[in-house]
DNA sequence: GATACGGCCTCCCGTCAGGGGAGAGTCAAT
DNA sequence: ATTGACTCTCCCCTGACGGGAGGCCGTATC
C-alpha cells in the first residue's frame, strides 16, 4: 500500500492530480481511512495509473478515459475511441497548420513591404518584368468596389495566391464612376491542365512581361493622381508608347489585420512600354 | 450609435462576447448610459471589432490582442507577436500530428493483430520470408528483461520502427537464466548511408529471408514451450535443418495501453530452414 | 395610462484538467 | 511531548466565453 505521496512518485502523477482523479471516479484508492481520510493505493493501481497517463498523453479527455477503462474487455470499443481521437487530432493539426501558414503569409508580406520601403527611392524607374499567372475579375463601376473582386478571388484561389493584389486599368484616364478595371491576384500555376481559363467570372491567364516603367507611390490612394502625372511625364519625355492596361500593385495597403496608416501605403504603378513606332499597328 | 444587439449583428460577435470584451478592456463601448448601463458602440468600433475577430481567428490570446491594439502604431512590435504566434501554432500542429501518428500506429497494430487472429488456423505452416532491416540489442540473462532492450531501440529509432517487435534466440534450447537472445524491431531503411552498422550497443543490419516454418501461438508466454514442441516435431519429421537464430514475433502482447488478457496474446514462432545436407558445411 | 414584448443589465455558475494556498489534522522519529 | 514531513478538505484561479435567473428599459399596442 502506498500513501498518496509515494504513489505520486511511483506513477509520476502529482498529488493534486491523484486527488482530482479520485474525485472524478477515475482512479479510486484501494482503501481510504475513514478517520483520517488518508488515501492508500495498492500495487494494481499502478497499472491503471499507467494506462491513464498513456491515454492522457494521447490527449484523451478524462471522460473518454473513464469510458475506456469501464469497457476494458471490449476491444472494438477501444478501437472506436482511438479512431475518434485520431480524427480529432488530425483536425486539430490541420487547423493549427492552416493558422501557421496564414501567419507566415502575413509575416512575409509585411517583411517584403518593409524591404521595398527601405530600398525605395520613389523615382520613376525602368525594369524588366517577367510574365506571371493571375486570376482576375473584370469590373465596371467605382474603384472602391474592387474589394469584392479580391474577395471573390481569395475565396476561390485562397491557397494558390502567391503575390500581392493588383488592379489593371483599362481606361485611358482616371474615371470616378463607371471605370473599367480588373482586380487580380498572382497565382501559382497548376502543373495540370492549366490553359488560360475562366471559372464563372474569374479569368485565369498569364499576364505578359516586358519592359516596364514603374513608380512607387507612398501615401493614400487619393494622392495617386500626382504619381500618375510624374510617371506619364517620364513616359512622354522618353517618347514611349504605353501598352494597356496599366497596373497598380498594392505592395502595402490596408492589411488584413490593421487598416494601417494611409500615409504609409505603398503602391507600385507599372506601365508596360515599347519605343514609339516599334509596335505592329 | 449601435446598441449592443445591433452591434452584435454587425460584427458577428455575440452579445455575451461583447460584454466580456468590455469587461476585459478589449473593446470599450463609445458611450455607456450611466442610468441604464446600456452600452452604445460607434462606427469606429466596428473596425476594432474586425481586428479582434481576425486576431482571434489566428488564435491570439485576448491578452496579446490587447497589447497589439495598444501598440498599434509600432509595426515591428506586431511582427514580433506574429512570429511568436506562428511559432506556437507550428508547435501545436506538430504535437497534434505526433499524437495522430501514434494513434494511427496503435490502430493499425490492433487491426493487424485482429486480422491475423481471424486468419489463423494455429497449425504449423511453411512460407517464404523476405529479408528486412532491424535494429537489435543482444542481451544475456532472463527473457523478462527484454523490455529494456525494446525500450532502448524505441528511444533511438522511434520514428523508423515499422513492424512488430521480435526476439532472436541464439540458444539451442530453452534457458531460464543466462539465455542468449536479441531484442529487435524492424526499421525502415534510411536511403542514406545505411550500411550494416551499430550505434552503441544497438546493431542495425538486414535479417536474411528464406524458407521458413512458422507456428502462431495463442496464449501466455509461459505456454510457448508446447508450441515449440509442435513446431520442432514438424521440423524433425520433415528432416529440415534449422538456421539459428529462431525468431519470436510478438503479434499481440501487452499493448501500449492495456496489458490485455494473456490468453489472447499472439506470438509467431519462425524458424528458417533448409533441407538437410543442402547447406554448405 | 396600462400592458406586453423584446432588448438590455448584472450576477452567478459551468466548462476542462488540474494548480496554489490556507488552515487543520496525522504519522513517525527524536 | 515535540518536531517536521505528510495529508486532509475547502476555496479560488486559469481562458474565453455560454447559459440562465431576476430585474430594468424602450417602444408599440390596446
Amino acid at each position: 500500500m502506498f500513501r498518496i505521496g509515494e504513489f505520486s512518485k511511483v506513477t509520476g502523477l502529482t498529488v493534486k492530480t491523484l486527488r482530482f482523479y479520485h474525485e472524478q471516479g477515475l482512479l479510486l484508492p484501494t482503501y481510504v481511512d475513514e478517520q483520517t481520510g488518508y488515501r492508500y493505493y495498492g500495487e494494481n493501481q499502478v497499472e491503471t495509473a499507467r494506462i491513464i497517463t498513456q491515454l492522457r498523453a494521447l490527449e484523451f479527455s478524462l471522460e473518454d478515459i473513464k469510458n475506456v477503462l469501464a469497457h476494458q474487455e471490449d476491444d472494438s470499443d477501444l478501437l472506436d475511441y482511438l479512431e475518434r481521437q485520431r480524427q480529432m487530432m488530425q483536425e486539430k493539426a490541420q487547423a493549427s497548420r492552416r493558422i501557421a501558414r496564414a501567419l507566415t503569409k502575413i509575416i512575409n508580406h509585411e517583411r517584403e513591404a518593409h524591404q521595398t520601403m527601405n530600398d525605395a527611392n520613389f523615382n520613376v524607374e525602368e525594369k524588366a518584368i517577367e510574365p506571371f499567372w493571375i486570376a482576375g475579375v473584370r469590373m465596371k463601376g467605382r474603384y472602391g468596389d474592387c474589394g469584392k473582386g479580391f474577395a471573390k478571388i481569395g475565396k476561390r484561389f485562397g491557397r494558390r495566391i502567391c503575390g500581392k493584389p493588383l488592379l489593371l486599368h483599362y481606361d485611358a484616364e482616371y474615371k470616378e464612376t463607371d471605370a473599367d478595371f480588373e482586380a487580380c491576384m498572382p497565382i501559382q500555376r497548376k502543373n495540370s491542365s492549366d490553359q488560360a481559363n475562366s471559372y464563372e467570372d474569374v479569368s485565369v491567364r498569364e499576364l505578359p512581361g516586358g519592359r516596364c516603367v514603374t513608380l512607387l507611390h507612398k501615401g493614400p490612394y487619393e494622392e495617386l493622381g500626382r504619381s500618375y502625372e510624374r510617371i506619364l511625364a517620364y513616359v512622354q519625355q522618353r517618347g514611349y508608347e504605353i501598352i494597356s492596361p496599366t497596373r497598380e500593385v498594392y505592395i502595402k495597403g490596408p492589411g488584413m489585420i490593421f487598416r494601417g496608416n494611409p500615409k504609409n501605403y505603398l503602391t507600385e504603378i507599372q506601365m508596360l512600354v515599347v519605343d514609339q513606332g516599334s509596335r505592329a499597328s
